[in-house]
Parts: C-alpha cells; structure tokens; sequence
DNA sequence: ATGTCGTGCTGCGCACGA
C-alpha cells in the first residue's frame, strides 16, 4: 500500500478554496497537512472537502496562522498545541494519529514562526519554538513509530535552497542560528524527505509575491517532510507539486508530497 | 523597486504579517 502525504501552506484557506479543491481532487493525497488557514475552526470550509471524501481536525486562529490536517483514513489522538508554552497562544501546531490500512502513521501539520526581523523578540520566539518542536519531536520518537512532521519550517537549510544566498544570508529564514535549530531537530533522528530522496539544489516550494519572484525564477526551498526511521524506511517518492504555484490565485507556497509503502 | 497578497477594523483606506 502506498500512503500519499503533503504538506501545503495555503495562505488561507478561505481565499485559496477553488485552489484547494482542485489541488485535492487531481493530487489526491491520503494525508494533507495544511498551513495558514488563517480562520478559526468554525470558518474551515468543511463541507466542501469532506465531499472530497476527506476527515478534517482543525487548530484555528482569527487573521493568522492555524493549521489542519485531512485524511482519507479515520484521524485519532488529535493534539492542538506545541507543549512546553501555556502562554503561547498562536496556532501553528497540530499532531494526529492517521489509521492507515497498514497501520498507525503519526503525523503533524507544522508553521513554524518566521523570527523576522531578526534579532528582536520575533527571532527569539522562532528559536524558542524550535527548541520545543526538538522536545517534543524527541518525546514522539521514542514511540518507534512511523512518524511525518510535515510543514513550513520557514528555514532554508542550505545555500543551493535559494536562488541567491546573498539576499538571504541575514534573514530570520537562513540565519546560522536557525539553521542550528533546524539540524538539531534532525540530530534526533528525523530523515528530511527531500534531502534522502532527490538532494538536488534549487527546487523551490516559496515564491514570494513581491518583485516578481515567480516569473524570475526567485524562489526558497522551506517546506519540509521531517520522517521518523520508521518513515524514513518507506519513503518511496518526493514531489513538489510547482504547477500550482502558476494558478490564478496561486498561495504563495507550493505543495510537497511524500510517498511511503506503509 | 516603495514592487504583492490576505485579514480585519482604527473600515471603503489603512495597519499588520509574510
């Protein structure tokens, strides 16, 4: 059995719907894990994803942030919330159990604060949010479990992973700091998707919409699969979906897509 | 390039976040 997940920054759920469904309908992933929907749970256009055949869990927010996951197996254990902050308040974190025909698949949708500008308090809130995604990843590794962590990292681990490392090298995204994080996450034992499977520089999942970004080719590679040994395993195939990036209405980031024999 | 989007109210143009 294969077992599709994506992971997809929509900027928006409600402003990307014709885009969403589109997407869903011709991609088809077993599992996609959403970024920005940018509503609270009761504005999360249900109804017409679930048509698409799609169980929903939502961890919304008013204006900003939020992030969902779809599944076309039965979703359990849903968790809303990074541990380690009861006064954060921003919703950039959900983790749920998905029932694959094989068996369980843990899986997260991840956004990860920007940190710009940095230095400053946002920065620190990123490194600090990336100290507590490594707890808590740490925590879920012990389950030896298949297990995605799937998102917007907003990190660009290396230079090849944007078109000029030069406009880049002092922002919040590419940073030694973040960068820092960004390993010691995968130190836990995390294979990121991407680098195991094609490694290649310069495929991108971010075009900014200032400047011209997409028509110049000017993109960022942030968006990553961080999977588990038990994931690792059985990773199959990785793509990043760029035609979606060339749509009218085109979110900002373009889907990446894991395939795993499990 | 001060370049573009999306949200929400200080609201029909602006501030903020990215």
């Amino acid at each position: 059995m294969t077992l599709t997940v994506a992971s997809w920054n929509v900027n928006s759920v409600k402003a990307r719907l014709p885009n969403v469904l589109d997407w869903l309908s011709e991609a088809k992933p077993d599992v996609a894990c959403l970024q920005e929907i940018k509503t609270v749970d009761e504005g999360f256009p249900r109804m017409e994803i679930e048509d698409l055949g799609y169980n929903i869990e939502t961890h919304g927010q008013k204006s900003y942030n939020g992030v969902a996951i779809l599944s076309k197996h039965p979703i359990e254990e849903v968790r809303c919330g990074l541990p380690g902050d009861e006064s954060d308040e921003q919703a950039r974190y959900i983790e749920a159990v998905i029932s694959a025909e094989t068996g369980p698949v843990r899986v997260a949708s991840i956004y990860l604060p920007n940190g710009n500008p940095a230095p400053g308090p946002k920065y620190d809130y990123k490194l600090a949010w990336m100290e507590r995604l490594r707890l808590h990843a740490k925590n879920l590794l012990a389950f030896e479990e298949p297990l995605i962590l799937a998102g917007d990292y907003n990190c660009i681990p290396r230079d090849s992973d944007c078109w000029d490392i030069a406009e880049w090298e002092s922002d919040a995204l590419a940073l030694p700091q973040t960068r820092a994080a960004f390993r010691a996450l995968k130190w836990l034992g995390l294979t990121e998707a991407f680098e195991q499977l094609d490694g290649r520089g310069h495929q991108y999942t971010f075009y900014d919409y200032q400047a011209g970004r997409w028509n110049k080719g000017h993109g960022i590679r942030i968006d990553h699969l961080l999977c588990s040994p038990q994931a690792a395993d059985r990773l199959e195939a990785i793509e990043i979906h760029t035609k979606t990036r060339g749509k009218e209405k085109a979110s900002d980031h373009i889907p990446i897509v894991g395939s795993f024999s499990l």
